[in-house]
DNA sequence: TGTACATCAGTGAACGCGCGTTCACTGATGTAC
DNA sequence: TGTACATCAGTGAACGCGCGTTCACTGATGTAC
């Protein structure tokens, strides 16, 4: 039964222990940074003993590679998200989506950190491969769409890709350090603008 | 006196710890990884007792900070080089120093983490501050030579600027964690060419 | 030039801490009959 | 419907480890006289 029992008896078993867990990490991750991450700390929060982990993960990487591929699941969302929310125009679709990865990256930096820093979490995961390798095909589809599927038959699709990828997820990198600020203020709307052009200046051909 | 004694008779003080410790500290950093980082590494990699850094370095994150801060003179280091080898053309010479901001970061990758995360090192300390902001300087000159000077008088410039920080870095950064083998190869060389596309397109102005 | 002494850069032992992992256990659940 | 039992998810104590920091110390250096 979903009835929850009175607090002070708890019930032996959890009853959803793993996904618990990672929403456990991941206010771990985020409060105390990926340096001081703990297996712990995350089962604490948890409200459970600092062995039964085990039970799901089997070890602390195994617990950061499930919430690293968490994350990508949450990337993908985010930017078909604002993908739907754009209009039918196909560059305003693919500038959308980098909209959504800036959006996600600022909501979260501890994930994108955990996601794409070599230190923690290997990447052996099965599941976090290909929660990464679907957040990949969304950029890849918007770049498609824009440009026709042919343009991956030469270098130039992969090149817009590049410079896409590139660009969005250097300035959230550099927005989270706390680098744009010459540029933009921390609302995100007033951000907007901005990501709108840098997505622009990816995409165009060279102009020399 | 320079002279060497033997090794075995290895004098009581070291003539320059601090330096030896910044050596130490980044061969650490290298081989660790910013997760396993210690200080204790550092000492013993100098060959110096775990006590003996606290005489140069007020803490473990006191360390770290110098490590940044020469970070971030190697990074305008190289910068310079690439431009000095470029030739007179304007352009040519910020490409040229996007292509030495990417050589830096692929020769030592745990070095641009530790400068641009934000987990260790709170980036209190005054060099740091100084030689980042010398990084810094020299993309806006960069920038300035291409655009003129005026173009900082309305936010034209400082979005060229954002633009071609936000793809260099991100460039790299997506490098490091091996999520560009799509486009290119692990060579250098063969990575310029598609660095000199991308601040071509960080420069371009709205196409549309 | 020689001696006393302050200063400084090292040493090594000791501290307390939080960590990941292991282990024998126990409580709860579900299934076979 | 009731009972025996296997299975599983949790507990809590214990382990060994490496860490940063502190402390009284000692060896070397440099300076005052």
């Amino acid at each position: 039964m979903a009835t929850a029992r009175k607090n002070k008896d708890k019930p032996y078993h959890h009853g959803d222990l793993r996904a618990a867990l990672l929403d456990a990490a991941e206010a771990e991750l985020i409060e105390k940074g990926i340096d001081a991450f703990s297996l712990r700390g995350a089962a604490k929060r948890a409200g459970v003993s600092h062995a039964a982990p085990a039970h799901h993960f089997r070890d602390a990487n195994a617990l950061l590679d499930a919430l690293a591929a968490a994350g990508f699941a949450r990337l993908t969302e985010a930017m078909r998200r604002e993908q739907a929310a754009a209009g039918p125009e196909k560059k305003a679709q693919l500038t959308a989506a980098g909209i959504g990865y800036v959006r996600f990256a600022l909501d979260t930096p501890e994930l994108l950190q955990l996601m794409f820093g070599r230190s923690r979490g290997k990447g052996e995961d099965p599941e976090l491969q290909r929660n990464s390798e679907a957040a990949f095909s969304v950029l890849v589809n918007g770049v498609g769409a824009v440009r026709g599927r042919e343009a991956f038959q030469s270098e130039a699709g992969w090149r817009d890709v590049a410079a896409c990828w590139s660009m969005v997820h250097g300035y959230a990198q550099l927005a989270i350090a706390g680098k744009m600020g010459f540029v933009t203020g921390l609302d995100f709307e007033q951000q907007r603008g901005l990501i709108e052009d840098l997505v622009r200046r990816a995409l165009s051909e060279r102009p020399a």
